[in-house]
DNA sequence: GCTTTTTTGTCACCTGGGTGACACATAAAA
DNA sequence: TTTTATGTGTCACCCAGGTGACAAAAAAGC
């Protein structure tokens, strides 16, 4: 038997969440929540479907996880009540990143992102929208690599940080993508978080199995190859 | 010699910065930046300090690292021409969560995140920032956990993640924090990306070193000397 | 209560990647 | 050009943490 709570301006504040906002914004934003049931292990969204709702976690645990290349879940983040979570819905266009499923049973509300954030701030979505992905779409960027980061290996690692540089400081060149920016297997040792030798050994591998050359101090990358030795999906299947 | 780039709404265009903004817009944005030239290896800011400033990279590359409990550097990432870094400007009270420093030779654009958010956006800033702080707020905590996990052993990431929860699902309690949530090392394991066993025993040390203990399937933590064991700072020095 | 399933604790063994060392190549400085 | 500094390639060796296996302890069902 399950008791349904009472989403009301109390039971808001107790939860600490939209403590900037005033007490009619939060009336509001509450008439066009959608309170739903959520039992444990159900999954609420899969990553990579188009974000469309906003989530709060009104009582329960919920869970943010990512698929990894050998097919293990990586537990990204254990989601408290009064927490928001789906995030990606508020930038334009995003998939989910994350698998969101009840790690208790749930009660979670759901709203549309849109009215989410004309209700609180009272500016245009489409703004806000483009202005977040201006911004902090980066740092979500970064998260991404890094969650999937956790459970790969130096290869693997390697090419991801790689594909993260094709696309930031890539040029097309006739034989795939310039990287124009001199970097020492030091550097990229640092952005793997590995030794520099070992950068050494893998780089050399890479070339060997010509997902990348080298022009002399400039890397030349094969965008698919590297998305394939990373263990992404590789573009149109 | 120095040729001091011309930012004007051409360059911006040819940037792909502000896609979003009319041209009025990034008109008034621009009389209210600072145009600096930075030398490489220069250090723009470093982690820890309050965050005042909004950048945007005009041209040259710029890197945001980390200094990790073992004292090495961690790079974090490298920022691309036409990128706006020092995000955490647009929270509130937040201070910075990397070092940013000049890899090449930089020229670079400095904005008020205020005068940056109203002219952009044409909402108060406070509001904005509240809202930025209650919705991504969280994947920043989430990629500073991560990022630090990059340089740290099994059992610092233990402390890492055990910490994290303390914030979350921590009560207070006589003997410490008791975290009201039932976590089976088996979880433990899938959030710091270890095996079942080690973390088992690395469990079994902490209890010994008295930085946790259990209640039947209740952890009490005591999250100074998790921060301890997590090679953070501790409170109050 | 008893039975079944899930978790915990502890082995012995293996492996990816860290470390130090050093020769060689390439670039920058003189 | 020669010198000096900075990267690269490749060793041999070591260790933190992964794997599989299995017994003991706790929970969950019945």
């Amino acid at each position: 038997m399950v008791r349904t709570p009472i989403l009301n301006i109390a039971t808001v504040r107790r939860l600490k969440a939209f403590a900037w906002a005033t007490d009619r914004q939060v009336e509001r934003l509450l008439s066009h929540m959608r309170l739903q049931y959520v039992e444990k292990r159900t999954v609420l969204f899969n990553e990579g479907v188009p974000s469309d709702s906003l989530y709060l976690l009104v009582s329960g645990v919920a869970k943010l996880s990512l698929r990894s290349p050998d097919d293990e879940r990586v537990l990204v983040s254990l989601v408290a009540p009064g927490e928001l979570f789906g995030i990606t819905s508020l930038m334009p266009g995003m998939h989910r990143a994350f698998r969101s499923e009840a790690f208790s049973d749930c009660w979670v509300g759901a709203v549309h992102p849109e009215v989410f954030v004309t209700t609180l701030l009272d500016c245009p979505f489409a703004e806000f929208s483009a202005m977040m992905e201006g911004t902090v779409g980066r740092w979500f960027a970064l998260l991404y690599r890094y969650t999937r980061f956790q459970s790969s290996s130096l290869r693997q690692k390697l090419a991801l940080a790689l594909l993260e540089l094709a696309q930031k400081f890539g040029a097309r060149d006739a034989r795939g993508t310039l990287l124009i920016l001199k970097l020492t297997h030091e550097d990229l040792a640092d952005l793997v978080g590995a030794s520099r030798q070992k950068v050494t050994e893998h780089m050399k591998e890479l070339e060997r199995q010509q997902v990348l050359l080298r022009d002399r101090r400039r890397l030349i990358v094969h965008p698919d190859r590297l998305r394939e030795t990373a263990g992404l999906p590789v573009e149109g299947k």
